[in-house]
DNA sequence: GAGTTTGAAACT
DNA sequence: CAGTTTCAAACTC
């Protein structure tokens, strides 16, 4: 059928305006659905294109058709066009004339791609597994070769975008295509955006317009052509005749940037999906430019080469994305990493030297051990391996958490704070980047972006922490090993001499202006500055987290090292022995509070803020995103998490089963969402608290964007049990003392991130994600959703990663992060959504905490936080568990569970699943997280956010 | 980047 | 416990 019609059509289009009118034609439509490459090449290239099979074998409806015509005619075209002349100047004549027919093709094209999108899942999936991709690919990475070279001959400017898109594939494509992108975005876009808005619109609607800017950038800059951006060209090329060539030059374009990502992340994730979505959007915006026929056309490719190869390069892409969906997964593999890291942390050298070899050399004069928790009093070496945890179903969050701990993992987080900044901005793509994957899949978009933007020794960084990834596979922990190295490094310095400590410090002005800039590395880790108190007093956050010191850090005569782990245990116990709850996390539950609201996580101590009103970071309690408690002696109170008097409404507790049965729910929800307008309002503010929260961890981004977003989480937050967070947080804590105390946290933690997948999966926890899902598909703020939710099923993780991928998709990592880490809470934390979101979140959180400096602890719970707990905050935990008014529970693992109301506060609100969820998960969620109570308000902020922005999108949508 | 402000930590 | 000093982060310019 189509081949006919397509002949005529392209006849048409060759010969003229006529094939517009049979364009307009909906059976004509129809057929360029199904598929409209074939027409072009009928008409240009005539060359038949016998179709790839493979296409079409995974595209069994139209789009099948499509692909297969245009993988057919890629090939023939390809043949033919081998001949670049040839191919130019029919391209130009095609250009021309399909200039007109394209609008309508792309229409056609974009029905088919929203269709493929829809099968994009499936495609993914099949696509990967189909041959087609491959099949595909070998066949078009000729092609697109040749296209490239027909584009770049060819004067038009399409013609040079794919040519550009060609040549991206070398390594430069992604910025080639980014600045293509762009360009033509800018030149073409508007044009193009009409048909290929047009088409989306009816299609999909506007799902793509939001993600394709950032998606374009990220395509551009993360995904890397590496594996498929070749084989998408070609494809595209190949595709022949001209919609194909020209497709292919606007797929490139898009794909270059997208398969780059791809390749750089994998296309495993059904992230492809939405990156592919978005890279499709965003070729079609940015390739608008170009033609509005080869915006069809681009469109048509890239959503075939999306559902052919797209899908598994924009999966790569979305890596941060497709990360979450493997980070099932990779949770398991992380966890089974962090496990194996944990054990080896306390060797240290064996993980540092893996990590070493990348990050060492990236970062070999790092002066500390960034996540090195204090010395074995204080939690052993070990705590890199937890931030994996952390960042199984957080990745981001691991990652912000655990790159203090590792520099090159912190390096690489930085690269992914910024990309997520960007992405966020852009996309959530790399939202996702939860667990290693994503962290590989952020260093690379970071490289990517980096190349685009930063300098090159932050790509260098990138890359080095990239490489050091892909070298130990995927596992954060090995990150964390390498600040192992770093730190002694530090050690030497700080050891001995302050100024060579100095010296090394001004060596890497960055890392300066890192700290400088914020207290907080771009991980989330905090970095200190002390000059006089050689961070050995709590003026240290570092010491005063039970970290040591890491490169970040500008401390001046830092004895915060693991050369001076004998000075810090004994400063350590000096400090405690005045106040046994120095190192206690900060921020706790307050019983009190709970009743009225389960997330009432609280500064443990109060502030005192006189000037601040408590709307600055100067306010602890601002600072931890928790609200004020009656325990402050601020003046002036104006805390958006909670004035002073006021309990934060949490979530959690209203969250659900918890908070809902109390009467305060409306209360909480109502001041929770004052509070969620406070920060919308107060956007600036909470955009640099949030931020900081994200900082230390994913969410943050997220919470950026929601804070963006504003006011608008606010529904969504109060459904969500997220606004809990601060409190689960603070449960978590509590759990965190009693957990740290076991030496379950690393495996459970990892353990109970595998476990939470499985059985968020097989227990009612699903239906709890699947709330979340909904949440996030009702959010549908982009075609993510669609691949979330499909990722979900993928897996349990990737069901947690699809959640997060979903949440990804309105707020994107952050987001993701969230939703994952609530989707683990009900399941494997079963614990409760609360545990499980905390895990996520708040583990994340208090990793990223604690984490900058305490990540590693928290990372190396077992050793570090654990150690810190059990030797001084063990003791203060014990004590101030119940002291605290946070610490609900008594046993660490019950301490959720027990308190069925106050804990169903604090875990209740997250979700109910979580309270559904099995005590186990709680138990083990608990361990690892309780270390980074601080980080819990942020993330429970973040959570809050991101959920907020979830629903703001829902609803704007 | 330098200087100021702020509030916690430390000290008395 | 209160008051003061010290300190480092946060903030501003």
């Amino acid at each position: 059928m189509d081949s006919p019609e397509i002949r005529k059509i392209k006849a048409n289009t060759t010969s003229s305006s006529d094939s517009p009118p049979v364009q307009d034609s909906p059976v004509f439509s129809y057929i360029n659905n199904l598929s409209p490459i074939q027409p072009v090449k009928a008409s240009h290239l005539a060359q038949g294109f016998p179709g790839l099979n493979s296409p079409p074998l995974v595209f069994t409806s139209p789009r099948i058709n499509s692909h297969r015509d245009t993988s057919f005619l890629k090939r023939p075209q390809y043949q033919p066009l081998s001949s670049a002349e040839k191919r130019k100047t029919q391209d130009e004549a095609k250009k021309f004339l399909d200039g007109p027919v394209d609008p309508k093709i792309t229409q056609l094209h974009m029905r088919l791609i929203t269709d493929s999108r829809d099968c994009e899942t499936k495609i993914r999936v099949e696509s990967q597994q189909c041959s087609s991709s491959e099949g595909v690919d070998e066949y078009l990475a000729d092609p697109s070769e040749v296209d490239s070279v027909d584009s770049t001959q060819s004067a038009s400017p399409c013609l040079k975008q794919s040519n550009n898109v060609p040549e991206t594939f070398t390594g430069s494509k992604e910025t080639t295509l980014y600045d293509n992108k762009h360009n033509t975005g800018t030149d073409l876009g508007t044009e193009a955006k009409a048909p290929s808005e047009q088409a989306k619109e009816d299609l999909e609607g506007k799902q793509t317009f939001d993600a394709k800017p950032v998606k374009i950038i990220e395509q551009s800059d993360g995904e890397l052509p590496y594996d498929e951006c070749p084989n998408i060209e070609s494809g595209l090329s190949v595709n022949n005749a001209y919609k194909r060539e020209y497709r292919q030059h606007l797929h490139d374009q898009d794909r270059g940037g997208k398969h780059e990502d791809d390749c750089d992340h994998t296309p495993q994730s059904p992230t492809g999906r939405l990156q592919i979505v978005q890279v499709y959007e965003n070729s079609a915006e940015n390739v608008g430019a170009i033609s509005k026929g080869m915006i069809g056309n681009m469109i048509l490719h890239a959503p075939k080469a999306r559902s052919e190869q797209g899908g598994m390069h924009r999966r790569c892409l979305q890596f941060e994305e497709a990360p979450p969906c493997a980070t099932g997964k990779r949770d398991c593999s992380l966890s089974s990493m962090q496990e194996v890291n944990y054990s080896e942390p306390p060797s240290g050298t064996g993980e540092s030297k893996l990590v070493k070899l990348s990050y060492a050399d990236l970062k070999a004069t790092s002066k500390r051990q960034m996540g090195t928790p204090l010395p074995p009093q204080f939690g052993g070496n070990s705590p890199s391996t937890v931030p994996k945890p952390s960042g199984i179903g957080l990745h981001l969050n691991s990652i912000v958490n655990a790159a203090p701990l590792v520099r090159g993992t912190t390096r690489s987080i930085k690269l992914a704070d910024h990309y997520i900044g960007v992405q966020v901005m852009k996309s959530a793509s790399v939202m996702s980047s939860h667990l290693q994957d994503n962290v590989r899949c952020r260093s690379i978009s970071l490289n990517m972006v980096e190349k685009d933007s930063a300098g090159p020794e932050d790509r260098d960084e990138s890359e080095t922490s990239i490489a050091a990834s892909s070298a130990v596979p995927q596992s954060p922990h090995t990150v964390v090993f390498e600040c192992h190295g770093p730190t002694h490094e530090k050690r030497g310095f700080d050891a001995e001499n302050v100024d060579d400590y100095e010296e090394c410090k001004q060596s890497s002005p960055k890392k300066k202006r890192k700290k400088t800039s914020s207290t907080k590395d771009s991980d989330g880790t905090k970095r200190c500055n002390c000059k006089k108190t050689k961070c050995l007093k709590l003026y240290c956050d570092c010491f005063a987290a039970g970290v040591y010191c890491a490169e970040s850090c500008a401390c001046q005569g830092c004895f915060n090292i693991t050369d001076y782990e004998d000075t810090v245990l004994e400063t350590r116990q000096h400090i405690e022995s005045r106040n046994p709850l120095a190192f206690a996390p900060k921020i706790v539950q307050h019983e009190e509070e709970i009743q009225f609201t389960p997330s009432s996580a609280r500064h443990k101590r109060g502030c005192n803020c006189k000037k601040s009103m408590c709307l600055k970071k100067y306010c602890e309690c601002y600072q931890a995103n928790v609200g004020c408690s009656s325990g402050c002696r601020c003046d002036g109170c104006k805390n958006v998490y909670g004035r002073k008097g006021e309990y934060i409404p949490i979530e959690h507790g209203v969250g659900k089963d918890n908070v809902s049965d109390k009467a305060g729910k409306e209360r909480i929800e109502s001041t929770f969402d004052e509070k969620l307008e406070m920060v919308a309002t107060k956007k600036d503010i909470l955009s640099t608290e949030l931020y900081d929260s994200h900082n230390l961890t994913p969410l943050a981004p997220s919470f950026q964007c929601s804070d963006h977003a504003n006011n608008v989480p606010k529904s969504l937050c109060l459904p969500t049990s997220y606004l809990p967070s601060p409190e689960s947080d603070l449960s978590i804590i509590s759990s965190y003392e009693k957990s740290t105390r076991s030496p379950l946290r690393h495996s459970e933690s990892s353990d109970i991130l595998l476990e939470t997948s499985k059985e968020l999966s097989d227990l009612g926890s699903y239906n709890w994600r699947v709330d979340y899902d909904n949440i996030g598909i009702a959010d549908t703020f982009s075609p993510r959703c669609d691949a979330a939710p499909t990722t979900c099923h993928i897996t349990p993780m990737s069901d947690l990663c699809s959640m997060a991928m979903v949440s990804s998709a309105s707020s994107k990592t952050s987001d993701w992060t969230n939703a994952s880490q609530v989707q683990l809470c009900p399941g494997s934390h079963g614990l409760s959504s609360d545990s499980s979101l905390h895990r996520r979140s708040s583990p994340v959180t208090p990793m990223t905490r604690l984490g900058g400096t305490k990540s590693c602890q928290g990372l190396d719970f077992e050793n570090g936080l654990y150690d810190i707990l059990q030797d001084d905050t063990p003791e203060i935990l014990k004590d101030s568990s119940t002291p605290i008014r946070s610490l609900k529970v008594s046993s660490p693992n019950k301490k959720r569970v027990s308190p069925p109301h106050s804990h169903n506060h604090e875990l209740g609100a997250s979700s109910s699943g979580a309270l559904r969820s099995g005590r186990k998960f709680i138990l083990k969620a608990v361990p690892s997280f309780p270390p980074l109570t601080p980080c819990i308000g942020s993330k429970g902020s973040s959570i809050i956010q991101n959920m907020s922005n979830l629903q703001d999108k829902g609803k704007k949508k």
